[in-house]
DNA sequence: AACATAAATTAGCCTTGTCTAAAATATATA
DNA sequence: TATATATTTTAGACAAGGCTAATTTATGTT
């Protein structure tokens, strides 16, 4: 059984090994408000428990069973966030917070009975893959929407680094998961984007907002 | 803010003085399943927030403040485990120990949206009242099946300490809450009770599982 | 009135998870 | 190569929330 403060640090060293990247101290203290001293001590009670291997100095990993009980709290925290979207009327800016503290609740039986009440769902609200009860998660085929070229069409699938304050923008742009765009034109002074849809109006976005959404191929 | 240990003992007391009962330290504790030198400590805690009011060795009452915090606390066990039974298909007796956890969740937003996708339910499972948004119960009159006359007809309205092994005689028997029955007959030599439905066949109850249902008046 | 008993409180200890400050280490730079 | 800097770890403190053991209090019984 592993404590809450256990749960959130095993969770934000799962975060940080995403696409072959380090997991090191000073970023996890980072991502969890506390001191990187905190959590050195927390490093080795969860090496001491089986979870993370930690070479001192050089970072840290997953072992598999820590790779296993980071998919369950991933898994459990979006099943949650979809629940809050699709069946509560949350905003997916308003989802995060709270599904922080729901991640923590520990029964299996109800991790599996909202994924099936929920229909199986293979993405959260802001695009990101839900494991299933294996750990299983769908691959696909992404990119940044900044790197596209003029011309590209595609879906916008997930948002990278979803703040409340960048999900409020792309609400007020209009802009969704799932929805399919043109790239029409990049200026050449700021990076910054026009999207053109099928029907409505056209959208630029800033580059720093095209580096967070991620989209992937769309045939027209 | 109150922490979840905070939010158990006050559950405890507002559950302790029900009908004008009286809260002392030893029930407590045994309700958490601590020791009553552990609950002697937080009742302080809590008085002095302004929660309690701790007459050390005459027990302990709520203040406004309290009692507004306790019933906040029921609402939420209580929505939670409508939704677990109404929505995900838990039993009436697996729901407790998960409500437990979910009911210290903190966000008003998410239990009101709970409160309105359940569609206001008045009561829980069990049969227990839930409290709407300003803490007001729906009152009923309802009294123990025990105390019931031979030739009563009444409708089963809640489970009094609905534990675990009690609601799967209750399920065995197929017995529920709303159900209506006729007093049929009691023996004198144990107390015990045979009750008759319109259809279906007789339920014989001990004087035991009699005490622990509440039942109010129905017209036949 | 004195005493026995149950309950409650107090005192002191332990674990968990955080912090600050000091020391150790790795790495980049002169 | 020597040193400066950023990072990490270690050491020591503290608050929360639990425990056991000792003490105090209320109350029922002789
Ligand atoms: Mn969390
Ligand atoms: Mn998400
Ligand atoms: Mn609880
Ligand atoms: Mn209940």
């Amino acid at each position: 059984m592993l404590t809450r403060s256990e749960e959130d640090h095993l969770k934000a060293v799962h975060a940080l090994l995403q696409d072959g990247a380090s997991a090191f101290t000073k970023d996890i203290a980072e991502r969890l408000g506390t001191k990187a001293s905190s959590v050195t001590v927390m490093l080795k009670k969860l090496t001491d428990k089986g979870l993370l291997k930690h070479e001192p100095y050089y970072g840290v990993k997953l072992t598999g069973k820590g790779q296993t009980a980071a998919l369950r709290l991933v898994r459990k925290h979006r099943l949650w966030e979809t629940f809050l979207v699709e069946r509560l009327g949350f905003g997916w800016d308003e989802v995060h917070e709270v599904a922080e503290q729901l991640e923590h609740v520990s029964s299996d039986k109800l991790t599996d009975s909202l994924d099936e009440y929920l229909g199986h769902p293979r993405f959260d609200p802001h695009g990101d893959p839900i494991p299933d009860r294996n750990g299983k998660v769908q691959s696909r085929n992404i990119k940044p929407l900044a790197g596209c070229l003029v011309g590209e069409r595609v879906r916008i699938a997930a948002v990278k680094d979803p703040s409340d304050p960048l999900l409020q923008l792309l609400d007020e742009k209009g802009i969704g998961i799932g929805m399919v765009f043109e790239v029409h034109a990049r200026q050449a002074f700021d990076g910054s984007l026009e999207l053109r849809r099928k029907q409505g109006p056209p959208s630029t976005l800033s580059a720093l907002v095209a580096a967070q959404l991620l989209v992937e191929p769309a045939r027209p």
